[in-house]
DNA sequence: GATGAATGAGGATTCATTCAT
DNA sequence: AATGAATGAATCCTCATTCAT
């Protein structure tokens, strides 16, 4: 690699602009190669910075991931939140489904990191997320319980449910682009959206019908 | 860290098949980290062995990870192979779901090798794994097509259906115990496995029929 | 070998150049010992620096040789330049004789780096280097062919002759030194550099009448 | 690299010839590259052989290298011991310059070899050689010395002026190839040769009027 | 005589991080 | 707030060499 040079005249681009920016290179890189397999030099290259300077603004490579991670998780978990605190009006026009998808289609990202942070074991997920993820957990146990629409699922496999449903969320943004490097087709089209976003609210109906 | 001794100079074939300690090495970790955040000399350790006795074996790190990959998700591929040379019987006493957990089950690594690969692009599947892969995704969507209990699902949407499966099933066993490290509970116990292949019965059962 | 231990940290910059203090380092070993004979880890000490301090000053090791090669060759390209330079005054007083030795004696290392270069094929000489050289060859060859001293050597001898004129020059400073390990003698002597000025300068002013 | 694989069926070639194959080998690469830039594995596959092999011909690497070094010196000693067995024939009829030239266009790889052992400091050159080359060196100067030929050069410079002969009929042979990629012509042509060969032998004759 | 397997030493290079400016 | 320069640790990989077969 060639020695780095100065990033462009503009030393200093937008002022206070510069964690976002950081954050911003960071989440893109975080989510396309995952915390080890990205390097500080890529994610300041991609900031306009060179690496010394993102410790003028998170002290190490740890905390800016973290930070990311936050950053990102957050509008999911309040999707999921407002879901909840809907109370039964959910179940009567339940609009998470569009809500997630919309979120996830313009920020893919998120469930990027999602899968990484999970696969490595979700040992960076700070105590705020985790104790908030907790507690909607909590919440979205609760609320599929007293559900009208929960068909015959037994107390037990709500869980599971809950589970299922999010993997696939998450999963159609995180995996479906590696598949469909395979296959042909892209996951992001305006059509193939549209399409899954339709499949994902099917599914979500059907199921709560499932065991009948 | 402490410099490394040698683990006995072991100039004797060991355990009798060097290449199968290191494949079984290589997916371990490979499995739990992906492979840029894998290091040779872990492998090499594990596998009872000093780094550069593995190039003995594989040409580079790239070829041990694709060589990983095969062997690991050729069984796989040979479960669904089954289901679909079953033909019509298939539908009538489906095994695939109890089979595929099972095998699952039994090397977890399958299924996060395969995550962390789609993750990172797909671009490490080698051409064998790619064709194969590609004919059982054909024949998949043949099967389904003719399937009699497809319920009302569209022609265009059983990819969705097929790629939401692969994802269920996989993803339990390489996202659950990530997430399993924050809520508690082990994926891996008897009764966990035995209730989520309960659930993903029921599920495979309901989706066909599910948007009625 | 032992454990290299820090030059002292220096963090500040020091004898302020530290380019050319590796630039310095690396010829004088590049010229020992040619590019591959040559560790970056032996120019970094030679440099008071460790190995990876050299990645801020040079994109690699082969930039950091062809930066070598071409400080190197520069001078001996200005002296030829200037010799051409000076048209027909060049032959009644031809000072390259003098200049040429004067400056390989000063710097042998320009010649022992061009018969490595030379020998490894002349691969890493860049673009410049190479154009220049060109350039000087063809001016060589066109002020050989005015030259009233050409005696009767034919047109197409020329370029064996400048290639012979060369060779002597740099075989000198590079071969010489090899040769006077085995029978004694240093060819770096006062003495003897002034004989071997006139000696050159004898065969220089024989040779231009050579084939009588 | 990938892993290697024996060498075609043919295990033992043509018995007692392995040791000529590998000298033949090492011949062309170190002359090409030199003692270090070279590896006993290019050597071997080159021979047909594995790395290991060697071991049952050659004590080691440096071995090696010093038995290419005399084999491929001890003709060209021949060819200048010939030459000053001749006595005061061999000045009214001088072959040595048809033969040297001969002699190297046949096998460039001397010229190459001495060019980059001289470079290196001469420290592979064994006892027999060195000694054989100093015998050599001490008749060619009395033979010069009794010369009617050697025109006006006075005692001391003979010996430069045999170094410079040695220079520039090596020099051909292992410079001209690096320098000939820039300039194009092929310097092994059987034209080039010719010309080279009547261009050494005006200067050879020449020269030794030189001073006039 | 030939080789597969193993390894210590060392190669170039990358990385996260520090510090003086 | 930003960066050039520096570095220990670690990366993948190559090399010469050994030894049991």
């Amino acid at each position: 690699m060639a020695i780095e040079t100065a990033p462009s005249p503009q030393r200093t681009p937008q002022g206070e602009r510069t964690v976002e920016r950081v954050l911003d290179a960071a989440e893109g890189l975080f989510s396309q190669s995952g915390l080890e397999a990205t390097s500080l030099r890529e994610v300041a290259r991609a900031a306009g910075l060179r690496a010394p300077s993102l410790y003028n603004h998170f002290p190490d490579k740890e905390a800016l991931y973290e930070a990311v991670l936050e950053r990102a998780l957050r509008p999911m978990l309040e999707v999921i939140e407002a879901f909840l605190a809907a109370g039964d009006a959910a179940y009567r026009e339940p609009r998470i489904v569009e809500d997630m998808m919309a979120l996830l289609a313009r920020r893919p990202a998120i469930a990027r990191l999602l899968h990484h942070e999970t696969l490595a074991g979700g040992e960076h997920m700070n105590a705020v997320l985790r104790s908030w993820l907790a507690s909607l957990y909590g919440g979205g146990l609760e609320t599929l319980k007293r559900s009208p629409f929960r068909g015959a699922w037994k107390d037990e496999e709500l869980p599971r449910l809950l589970f299922a449903m999010a993997t696939l969320f998450t999963g159609y943004f995180s995996l479906a682009p590696g598949v469909a490097a395979a296959f042909g087709g892209d996951p992001f089209s305006e059509q193939a959206l549209r399409e899954q976003t339709q499949f994902m609210r099917k599914l979500w109906e059907g199921v709560w019908r499932a065991p009948a």
